[in-house]
RNA sequence: GCAGAAGUGGCUCAGUGGUAGAGCAUCGCCUUGCCAAGGCGAGGGUCGCGGGUUCGAAUCCCGUCUUCUGCUCCA
């Protein structure tokens, strides 16, 4: 398997991921796009939007803000909840979480003591009172607890005093919480169905790292989909399987991927199941895609919070209830990446030669067709079917150095056919069409091309 | 935050006290009738930054910054 290093160059290189802030010295795991791979992260996100959102007749879409009341949060869990009690072995510098190094110690010694509802303080104690060591190199030789919130604070307001704090929202789900009644409202949507939404969101993580997989700042494509109680399962598992072929029809091969569902004690206190997409990278089998059942968790505690009623009546039925929730939750960054890393191909052509291929699915390359005039002499006729086309695919133009050169490195970025005006062209208004795969030949008249390739790229 | 490693042209590196180099890449001209590397030429680096030692520092010393890898995490 093609290693992180080799991703990562070729990434840089080729103008798909440019490390963030370089000319400063870079700001540590932040990354740019650059110009082919804003192309790839566009098409990674148009597609999920396509078949989740635009072709499927369920559901529909939402752009909510980033920026939300601090009470979401609250409410959400996110204020209380997403800070890890963290304390560190002064002996062998490992760092643990708190609540875990003393619910293991407890089950593994048997002890039967409630261990929930302790703050840093009693938690320190317990450690002290029982003698907990440290998993790693046993002494007992711990720092005090530091608090980890993972959300990213702002203020609001011009000045100091007239701020309040405010928080970058830490995943897009609850935006389509809180306008769930609004959405339903206004689209005349009747459960069961779903909201998709597209957006960045912000963490603080405390080991961000592998290039693109973990970062503070990333995308999330978020489907929330609401379902009568009791229906629950059966909608799981039906996302769980359109999620997975979703993948494969984009042409992830079957045996880098996997679902891990979670055991029992793995799972929220609100969830009745959560499996997880896993891919393989070259780092070892890491989450992709994450579809939980939320059954009413997120709604109720919305109502609650908020004093205003998420109930839904069903139309037909009169029935009343809150929503239960089936949510499968990616993002374009990692699923980037999983599609970059199969892409790579090296056809070794020679000893000493040898053929970087990216390949794409055709839905997903960045640029979609190469257009190359065979010499110079041909470089007027390019540009015309340059620009005969580029208004509906995202063409480029090359004329300079050898032809193989230049089929070498659109191959390299993954592009899925070459254009080629060569002598013929100017004598029967026909190109060579080389596909990348295959290195099949066809010839299609000028005329005939934006028909022809109009067939090509579509959604399978 | 802790531990380790590394910073010299876009990339990969050489240079270990005496005027900054190579290959690849880029650009130009010529060549090129279909799958990289043919010819000629050009541009590009205050050697991460600051200080010290020295007649002289990319090179030695001190500091500092940044990045990478690992540790908890879950999109």
């Amino acid at each position: 398997m093609v290693n992180m290093e080799t991703i990562v160059s070729l990434a840089k290189n080729r103008g798909f991921v440019f490390p963030g802030s370089e000319i400063y010295g870079g700001l540590a795991n932040t990354w740019d796009y650059g110009p082919y791979g804003t192309e790839l992260m566009n098409n990674i996100k148009r597609a999920w939007w396509v078949y989740f959102v635009q072709s499927h007749p369920n559901n529909i879409g939402l752009d909510s803000a980033i920026l939300m009341n601090p009470d979401v949060w609250e409410a959400s869990g996110h204020l209380g909840g997403f800070s890890d009690p963290l304390i560190d072995c002064r002996a062998c510098k490992q760092r643990f979480r708190a609540d875990h190094l003393i619910e293991d110690f407890f089950i593994k010694h048997d002890i039967q003591e409630p261990t929930s509802g302790l703050d840093d303080e009693g938690m320190v104690a317990l450690i002290q009172e029982k003698g907990i060591p440290c998993p790693s190199c046993g002494k007992q030789d711990f720092t005090s607890i530091r608090k980890f919130n993972l959300m990213f604070k702002t203020f609001q307001g011009v000045t100091e005093e007239s701020a309040t704090t405010i928080y970058l929202r830490p995943e897009t789900a609850q935006g389509i919480f809180v306008d769930f009644k609004a959405t339903q409202r206004a689209s005349r949507m009747m459960v069961p169905f779903g909201v998709g939404q597209i957006g960045k969101a912000f963490r603080n993580e405390i080991t961000p790292g592998n290039f693109i997989f973990r970062t503070r700042e990333f995308e999330q494509m978020e489907l929330e989909f609401f379902c009568k109680p009791g229906t629950e399962i059966e909608w799981y598992d039906y996302w769980k399987s359109f999620c997975w072929d979703f993948l494969v029809t984009l042409g992830l091969k079957k045996d880098n991927l996997r679902m891990r569902d979670h055991l029992p004690e793995e799972l929220s206190h609100y969830s009745n199941a959560t499996v997880d997409i896993e891919y393989e990278f070259p780092f070892g089998w890491g989450e992709l895609w994450g579809i939980a059942s939320r059954r009413d968790f997120d709604l109720s505690q919305h109502q609650k919070f908020s004093g205003k009623d998420q109930t839904y009546t069903d139309p037909i039925t009169n029935e009343k209830y809150i929503p239960y929730v089936v949510e499968p939750s990616v993002s374009p960054n990692r699923m980037f990446l999983c599609f970059l890393i199969d892409a790579y191909d090296v056809e070794e052509l020679s000893e000493k030669d040898s053929r970087t291929v990216l390949r794409f699915h055709k839905m997903l390359a960045p640029i979609k067709l190469g257009i190359l005039p065979l010499t110079k002499k041909q470089s007027d006729k390019g540009r015309e079917v340059y620009q005969l086309l580029a208004k509906h695919f995202s063409v480029e133009f090359d004329d300079r150095g050898s032809i193989g050169k230049r089929y070498r490195r659109f191959d390299e970025i993954g592009t899925p056919y070459c254009l080629t005006i060569d002598f013929e062209t100017m004598e029967d208004d026909s190109v060579t069409v080389r596909e990348r795969d295959s290195m099949a030949q066809t010839r299609v008249k000028i005329s005939e091309l934006l028909d022809y390739f109009r067939n090509i790229f579509v959604y399978d």
